[in-house]
DNA sequence: TGTAATTTTGACCGTTTGGTTTAATTATAT
DNA sequence: ATATAATTAAACCAAACGGTCAAAATTACA
């Protein structure tokens, strides 16, 4: 087959395919192996064991999801393109990789202090993230707003109907087809939405 | 010990637990025999099977979640104060069961057509939820908004950050102190936030 | 009280899983 | 050429898992 890739990659490729789709638990050593298209021993040998392996996918799913954030939000530019980029692109991606979100926060909700540590690695600057964001909140349209809040706010706005698809489409009712087109739509709806709702502080600058 | 209640019920409870913190893949039927203080036989003596035992406790968590929303948004009042009691209410209810969300949507990744048969069994009224606040929308406040990206943009601004708790504890390095005090100002900044949005479509009334 | 039905138990079974071992084969590099 | 590293197949192991069974304990009831 392909053996242009090093065994090492197809190892990574397949693992990253199972453990997203399949989490920890549901993910079997044995289906990597297959999906590799080499034996179970030989995984083994390029990775002591399951736990090893998973940590490895877990660190670079991460940083793929947090690195973005920061790249976008510590660029230069105006709050709203931030913003509308951010959206634009996160929709795209996340759609792209279906699972990537579910799988980083189940992991974190199952091993909370073997996967922090892995975390602390990464060099994040959340200090930053949120004092740039504060500061162009009250340099561009003058409000004191705590921007932790907004960050929660758009990524909420942006993440929750990818990963809760199958909940919103059994709760209401959304055919398969439409939700695509839904999806869709909230690229330029969101941005609508944040930027409504900042206009409506510019009256009463009150919001913690 | 509570010999009070019925075997049925111990059983219950502990499935529930059981299968909320660790889902369908991680939870052990030993785990769950052991919590209800009876012997792993008996489990089977009571619920067929995993399977159907899982089952039970789904349709049950799924009805809590989706009875919720209708009996606020189906009931008589202007539609902020339904966002406004539906916000504190929901923030309240997921952070007490903090599992409850990400068991139902992890769930219906899963094995989305076992459970979606299971859904269509409860008389959900997707339809009515829809029309109700599009008729709100336009009589209350004369806007032509798409009523699902509304339902979608309160659920989101609530339900992620109690999902995503440790996702994004990590991302922004927030203490789980400060995470507590964080969840409970969002009951009253995630209403303010929506209704500034929805006051900044009052000029230019497009929204798909 | 006696006895049939129900509830509960401990021991057991077959399968799956992560992981190892061994021995043999193939590729790589010096 | 030859030592070293990569790869395979196959068999194996111990632990964990869902599930079963026959017997014991309890309850219901005549």
């Amino acid at each position: 087959m392909d053996n242009l890739q090093s065994t090492e990659i197809k190892i990574l490729d397949a693992a990253r395919q199972v453990f997203h789709q399949k989490g920890f638990n549901g993910a079997r050593m044995q289906e990597i192996a297959d999906l590799a298209g080499i034996n179970k021993a030989l995984l083994h040998y390029y990775f002591r064991n399951k736990e090893s392996l998973f940590e490895k996918i877990f660190n670079e799913t991460f940083g793929q999801i947090a690195l973005k954030l920061n790249e976008i939000f510590l660029s230069e530019m105006t709050l709203m393109t931030k913003i509308e980029i951010f959206v634009n692109f996160y929709i795209n991606f996340i759609s792209k990789h279906s699972y990537i979100i579910q799988f980083v926060i189940n992991a974190l909700q199952d091993k909370p202090d073997q996967l922090r540590e892995i975390i602390l690695k990464q060099n994040l600057s959340p200090g930053l993230l949120l004092e740039q964001v504060q500061k162009q909140l009250k340099d561009e349209m003058g409000l004191d707003i705590d921007p932790l809040h907004l960050y929660i706010n758009i990524l909420g706005l942006v993440i929750f109907p990818v990963v809760a698809k199958p909940l919103i489409q059994s709760i209401f009712a959304i055919p398969d087809d439409k939700m695509g087109i839904f999806l869709e739509q909230r690229k330029k709806i969101v941005p609508t939405f944040i930027a409504n709702a900042l206009k409506g502080y510019e009256k009463d600058k009150s919001f913690i």
